[in-house]
DNA sequence: GCTCACTATATGTATAGACATATAACTTAT
DNA sequence: ATAAGTTATATGTCTATACATATAGTGAGC
């Protein structure tokens, strides 16, 4: 027993087993640092990964504890929807349908940090997978964040991309929903009219928290999000 | 400029602003630990961090590169439902509307390891917020794995909740999708048939690999996942 | 009993040094 | 020229030590 990778195994172990149960207290780095012969860091490592994992709750004084109702982290990747479609062995490409400079929706204008009278950038854009649709996306760009952008036509290079290259970003949001294909989705997505949809709505910011962009992602019927624990 | 964190940032910034664009080899942590005036392991927390985000790919000997396409990492808590709903400030409940013991389909045999004729639990429970429907749960639990689960009723302790508590668990995969409301759907959740509903399908294995449960959770019409980048 | 200051303690972080390991780049043999 | 073996190097990890920091617990003073 040396490496933080077999610690982390074995007090994970030691909690599925129940041999310290939720809500009870671990011995202390020192104590668990002399009984696996490791340094106190090697330690501090495999414990501060399962902390991360939700597995443990650190504080310092108070020591380590089993945590009673352990908060898994699902994730998923959030990867350029190019990458995602090649990746799954079929082609891709995308149409922009329109690109407008309109004013935005009174949450996008919150996120973004502008007047009522601004104005934005609006894309509708259709993902294709070997031809057939496979999302449709309709994306608000900030102009006050990303003035590059004007420049742009997103007909090479999509808004997805290009933003992942030339947008400084921090962080963000998204939600997971459900809607109804209506008759310009059925169209765009060559799908009946009534079929259930998802829908990823998701919004970036820079590092001042000042929106970036935000991006309505609806998934041709039938299409799942894939993630672990 | 000493802390990881601060490093972290200020690698994250140069990143950003493009003095490190994608595809570009970083000074080796010896030269960074240098520049900044720590030691060689305070870099390596900051880089490993960002690597572990996406934004950095890492390989030794060859360095540090800037990823070409960062994998965000979205992610978002899987907590025990009645959790979720308290934290909403709402009050929980739980009904269990069937609790049987047969033969699971074909892909849950596959994932409990289990031969054709063998059986395993089925419950169907709903979920109440302020005595409203929340989400539809049907789930199959496997005995062979968890045999004490054949005690209990999960009346007073949601399934859910006593898994979490009483079964070693090791790692899991999900799926989320959408679907229409059927007849028995609508009714359980109070809702119109033919409503888009989001569909979380989950299952968790324990450390051997074999299946533990699986869940579908079908939530209230308008119900939203949300999480974070 | 109550409040406030103090102290002891467990975790959090930093450091210098060492060795391990993967692998890019180079060297040698065929 | 190609293949096989060698070496140099950047990251990965571990150690021992030290100091920082949050905070549970203690005790003094009212």
């Amino acid at each position: 027993m040396q490496g933080w990778l077999e610690i982390k195994a074995e007090v994970s172990r030691r909690i599925n087993v129940r041999e310290w149960p939720p809500g009870s207290l671990l011995p202390a780095e020192t104590a668990l640092a002399n009984e696996f012969g490791c340094a106190r860091a090697t330690v501090n490592r495999a414990l501060r990964e399962l902390a991360e994992a939700g597995l443990l709750v650190r504080r310092r004084r108070a020591g380590t504890v089993v945590a009673e109702h352990p908060v898994r982290k699902a994730s998923f990747d959030i990867p350029v929807i190019r990458l995602e479609v090649e990746q799954a062995g079929r082609r891709y490409a995308h149409r922009v349908l329109h690109r407008l400079h309109e004013t935005p929706p009174a949450s996008v204008r919150t996120l973004f940090g502008l007047v009522a009278t601004a104005r934005a950038i609006k894309l509708d854009t259709l993902h294709l997978a070997d031809d057939m649709p496979y999302a449709w996306e309709t994306r608000w760009i900030n102009t006050k964040a990303v003035p590059d952008a004007r420049q742009q036509d997103f007909e090479a290079v999509s808004a997805n991309e290009w933003l992942v290259r030339n947008a400084p970003f921090s962080g963000g949001r998204y939600t997971v929903g459900a809607r109804l294909a209506g008759a310009e989705l059925s169209a765009a997505l060559n799908c009946g009219s009534g079929e259930p949809l998802v829908v990823v709505e998701r919004n970036t910011v820079d590092l001042d928290g000042l929106g970036i962009t935000q991006v309505q992602l609806v998934y041709a019927p039938g299409h799942l999000l894939r993630g672990g624990i």
